[in-house]
DNA sequence: GTAAGATGAGGTATCCTACT
DNA sequence: AGTAGGATACCTCATCTTAC
């Protein structure tokens, strides 16, 4: 590996980051001494990287600074572009019309030689979804979103109508149908509703007294659930 | 081919901060 | 105040590049 590459893979390290990491742990990582590390560091904030250090501490990239599209490799740029297909094809215009922006902005700024990779990908993951209410999407996702309660009409397997209040912390995509996790007030604990079953909604304005995030680790631990972390 | 300069990397001392 | 862990600075050596 040469050093602009070390450069790079250093920068991406301290991105995966959210909390400080020692030139140690660091240097363990790209396999070189501390104190290249250090000069790595040093090379990095004069080409304009953010990046707080402390004694006792470790090194922390601040926001505000972001790694330009050249620096995206071959397979994360086909990922990129399988997964905002995948999602441009969801039965949710809002986040569809979201996946396409973010195509044409990615075919806009791409150098010359990843252009042609992002024209010639033939990636695509097509599902036939469930038909379901659009209205309906966009609450369930505004109420997740800003961690308020739900009030929902609901129809079961069996037929049976029924009215809940709910915290909504997570929407799950399954081949065919969406589904929507939440702390169920009535039940007292977790539980799933099949959004092409859901008749109607509305976002209460309140906060549900836990956080999102809370409830979809317990959440994870309840279904044993394993979530690959996308930031550490 | 060789010498000089530039660059990268390691070792170690020192400084800084948090903790007890 | 002493100690430990980590960041920083300085020095040295190896390798690479460039000019002659």
């Amino acid at each position: 590996m040469n050093r602009s590459q070390r450069l790079l893979q250093l920068l991406q390290l301290l991105r995966e980051h959210h909390f400080p990491v020692t030139a140690e742990t660091l240097a363990h990582r790209l396999d070189v001494s501390v104190r290249t590390i250090y000069r790595d560091i040093e090379t990095l904030k004069h080409q304009g990287a953010n990046i707080a250090g402390e004694a006792g501490l470790g090194f922390q990239l601040q926001t505000g600074f972001f790694l330009p599209p050249m620096m995206w490799t071959e397979n994360e740029i086909e990922a990129l572009i399988l997964g905002t297909r995948w999602v441009a094809h969801l039965p949710d215009d809002p986040l569809k019309q979201a996946a396409t922006s973010i195509l044409a902005k990615l075919q806009a700024i791409l150098p010359e030689p990843q252009q042609r990779l992002f024209e010639q990908t033939t990636l695509y993951a097509i599902n036939q979804w469930l038909p379901v209410n659009q209205d309906i999407v966009a609450c369930i996702r505004l109420a997740t979103r800003q961690q308020k309660k739900l009030h929902i009409s609901y129809e079961n397997e069996a037929g049976q109508q029924g009215e809940r209040m709910v915290w909504p912390f997570t929407i799950g995509y399954f081949n065919d149908k969406m589904i929507l996790a939440a702390w169920c007030e009535l039940r007292g604990d977790f539980r799933h509703f099949r959004l092409d079953r859901v008749q109607a909604c509305k976002v209460i304005d309140e906060y549900y007294p836990s956080y999102k995030k809370q409830l979809f680790q317990q959440w994870c631990i309840s279904q044993r659930i394993t979530i690959t972390a996308d930031r550490n």
